[in-house]
DNA sequence: TAGATCGTTTGTGTAGAGCAAATCATTTAT
DNA sequence: ATAAATGATTTGCTCTACACAAACGATCTA
């Protein structure tokens, strides 16, 4: 196993960060969403789908990073809605290939319009310039791990966490 | 009602990639904070101690977005590992003020190492230097919205929800 | 033809989180 | 001094999110 690039760091940790944030994020945007009927998950697959083209449903569901068994049921709702269209596959009908139709696109428009409502309470702290560096680091961010490019790091979490949680009653390296 | 001041910007929201991203790194917090006996609300309280400081159970509930009720059991957890400590205010002696211990700082720090190996995983694609602006344009924004300097935004919000649903099926205007 | 794969349905279990009501200690107002 | 309000707590209810498992039909692949 190679050298952990881990440690070296100010101790700046975004997690709790993201966490809080985006906490504060989602419970305005649902009482935003809910007369749209739609809910932030619905918001998200939304977003992901026009961000990242159309996908399989196996597909989606590992970047969305829930089950796929619980996909079914959100892309039901948003079917309903005629904001998506499951095709099957050509090469393999067992495949659905889960796009975004002219509603679901011009609805998800709208909701993100009503969002900025929301962003403007949320991150008001935040300039324009600020909110669009915010914007693109995590679009940077998530677009890459959605490559699934970061696999092997897996292991190396968990080697990591046993290395942390060993000394549980020795005092903190810095 | 004053002008909103919310709406020409281009269409890049955040609040969908704020909650994409949040989810997948909580998700691998649970697994990696789980051996400590901490869950991410935990971690989440503990670094709004450090980072603001002690706080009256009120307050802390306001800052953490969740209902006061559900907070108790939250510190009782916290306290019954000593992380944290209630005091009664010398002021006003049915408050409770919280605070962390020196206990808790400790693994609160070791919480945040081990941390650094979900974040390396998740924000695989970003730079350090990416990573220390997300971080320090995340803290701006929470340290500010806890100052609840934002609170008159709520009615615009409202408003603007309206304006947002009523035109439900008329085209939308760019 | 047999086995694997994709999506789907159904059902189960657990955790997060808001809400309501009642209680105790204490503060504030009258 | 008494009444009302407040902060924390407890109990109990409810709803939602979400993971997991089992079984099924359609389809692909060996």
């Amino acid at each position: 196993m190679a050298s952990l690039p881990v440690v070296n760091q100010p101790p700046h940790r975004c997690g709790a960060l993201l966490d809080h944030l985006s906490r504060r994020v989602r419970t305005r945007a649902e009482s935003v969403l809910a007369p749209m009927n739609l809910r932030p998950r619905h918001l998200l697959t939304l977003t992901v789908l026009r961000d990242h083209g159309s996908s399989t449903q196996q597909a989606l569901a590992a970047t969305l990073g829930i089950d796929s068994t619980n996909l079914v049921g959100l892309l039901n709702d948003l079917e309903a809605d005629n904001l998506i269209e499951r095709r099957r596959s050509p090469e393999d009908r067992r495949r659905h290939v889960v796009e975004l139709t002219d509603v679901g696109a011009k609805k998800l428009a709208k909701a993100e319009f009503a969002m900025a409502a929301v962003e403007d309470e949320v991150l008001c702290a935040l300039s324009l310039e600020q909110r669009e560096q915010l914007y693109s680091l995590l679009q940077q961010a998530t677009a890459a791990t959605e490559a699934e490019a970061c696999v092997a790091a897996d292991d190396s979490v968990r080697t990591h966490v046993q290395a942390c949680v060993a000394d549980d009653d020795k005092p903190l390296q810095r």
